[in-house]
DNA sequence: AGTATCGATAACCTGACGTTATGGATGTCG
DNA sequence: CGACATCCATAACGTCAGGTTATCGATACT
């Protein structure tokens, strides 16, 4: 019997859950298509994996079983999927490198210089991920490394090594009324609607509307953003506003768009990260030291 | 990234062979499938695993390396499979046994009884399988044993206990020219169209058309059948006729079809069969004793 | 009795993935 | 050199797997 490992890891939410909806929310599935896969899962192990009442999902005896069979299955494909990895970028010569919107700003084309006088035949590869994958390619595999803004889904499976860290602005249409202020509280802005950055980027998400300094107050979506561009235009649009980097004021500056100070809300720092089950040998070693000399 | 186990065995699959087309022939798809599936398996792991040629498909690196480390991966999803399948027979006392056709003839109820006075707290479920699955549910893991004619696909990863032998005969429409002889030899029978199992049978089917006793020569399928039930019908129609084990003559007699001895053709031995992957223990240990003790 | 919460089921829609048919490239043979 | 064989890739098409929203039944709580 077949099985896609997406199915295991909706059984292993499920299984840590103990409850189907808060697991489909965690999965960003409706609990019907989650209810749906275990069943599948069911009716093709041939066993009833949990027993199901009123307070949630408790798994059975095969259930435990498999929930303890699970990890050897995962780790195994995890590990062959960076073997392939590995092997492609020897054979290549190149080093994938994720980054969201500006990567690690004026640091960025160092870093890569400097990896270059270290390996001459060898090349960094950048690749852009939308705010749907704050993780920039890592938690997929797809990228060896990667340039990201803390805190971003499942951190605590990579090592990171901080470059920066500055303070976040607050973006608004030029015409806005705020605009017309130097500096504002993040309180002022509460009632404003903002830009935010798809349900399935998680803390990604939350950090960027500064959920944590709302006090429980929800935020109210003026727009979704997966990229830059969109984002921009959002804004522009006066569709809503939306925390930034100080940076973004260099990279993304328009004339439509004001970039305003904003007391309140924590700094945001910009990372090399890469998995911890990669012990960084070879060029991904030589990646970090040449982030590491120009990291603050 | 996440992948079904059966991309996996696709690609290992074409790894083995070299060759789409010929692993496509192996897996029972056709071959623009099997391209697809490669192709998917590249762009999500986002590399080349095969150097395309006129002679086939050859493995990069990275292809390798999966190759590699695909043992892993399976078995470990083969233990988590067979772990849960224990948890659940002995959650529920449940010993599941796959069959085809006739079981072991007269001996089956005999091993069942056995069985019971040595577990009578335990039960025996039996599971009939259609001639699509030879296997009889043990290679997808819904059954622990179960009861086969020899050869089935896969039997190398099998062990097994030969309970009988019986000569094979052959059946007819009533009515056949060929019925009003007691006897016959199968080169006779050459000519004839056979009623086939599907063709996902592989070595079954092959088996049970005599390919072996053919020189050479293809079988013309007159029909295609998955169970007992529409075999006999369409023999009964003389769609066809087909080699049976002598014991059909006793399980499926019916007034419009005719057993007639052949000669020149393998008998059909019937065993007890279980992965080789699990020791025998415990009930499924019971099991193989009882039917030992009655074999022939 | 009203409300909240849980998982199950129904209806619906989209896209994934299979098939057959075909094509391009290469090699072999008469 | 032309005909044929063989390989993998691509196109067109159809089916159904798997997601969604809406709703339901069962239970618990106030």
């Amino acid at each position: 019997m077949d099985v896609d490992t997406r199915l295991l890891r909706s059984f292993r939410a499920v299984a840590e859950e103990g409850s189907l909806t808060r697991a489909a929310q965690r999965l960003y599935l409706s609990q019907p298509a989650l209810t749906k896969q275990i069943r599948q899962l069911e009716e093709r192990l041939g066993a009833r994996l949990f027993q199901r009442s009123k307070h949630g999902m408790a798994p059975t005896a095969a259930g435990e079983a498999l929930a303890a069979a699970l990890p050897s299955v995962l780790d195994a494909w995890d590990a062959a999927r960076r073997a392939v990895r590995g092997a492609e970028a020897e054979a290549s010569r190149v080093l994938r490198v994720g980054f969201l919107a500006s990567a690690a700003n004026e640091k960025t084309q160092p870093i890569i210089a400097r990896f270059r006088e270290c390996r001459p035949d060898w090349r960094i590869e950048l690749r852009q991920a939308s705010w749907g994958d704050p993780a920039a390619g890592l938690v997929s595999g797809e990228v060896d490394a990667a340039f990201m803004r803390l805190p971003f889904p499942r951190q605590d499976e990579f090592a990171s090594l901080a470059l920066l860290t500055e303070p976040r602005c607050v973006a608004m249409a030029a015409g806005h009324p705020l605009a017309r202020r130097e500096s504002l509280r993040f309180e002022e802005l509460l009632d404003e609607p903002f830009i935010a950055a798809p349900g399935a980027a998680g803390a990604f998400r939350d950090h960027w509307v500064a959920a944590d300094a709302r006090g429980g107050r929800p935020v109210k979506v003026g727009a979704v953003a997966e990229h830059p561009d969109d984002w921009l235009t959002a804004i522009a649009n006066g569709d809503g506003i939306a925390l930034a980097p100080a940076s973004a004021a260099r990279y993304y500056a328009r004339p439509d768009i004001a970039y305003r100070e904003v007391e309140g809300v924590a700094p945001s720092t910009v990372a090399l990260v890469w998995p911890k089950a990669v012990p960084p040998s070879g060029p991904l070693s030589d990646l970090i030291a040449a982030a590491a000399a120009l990291a603050d």
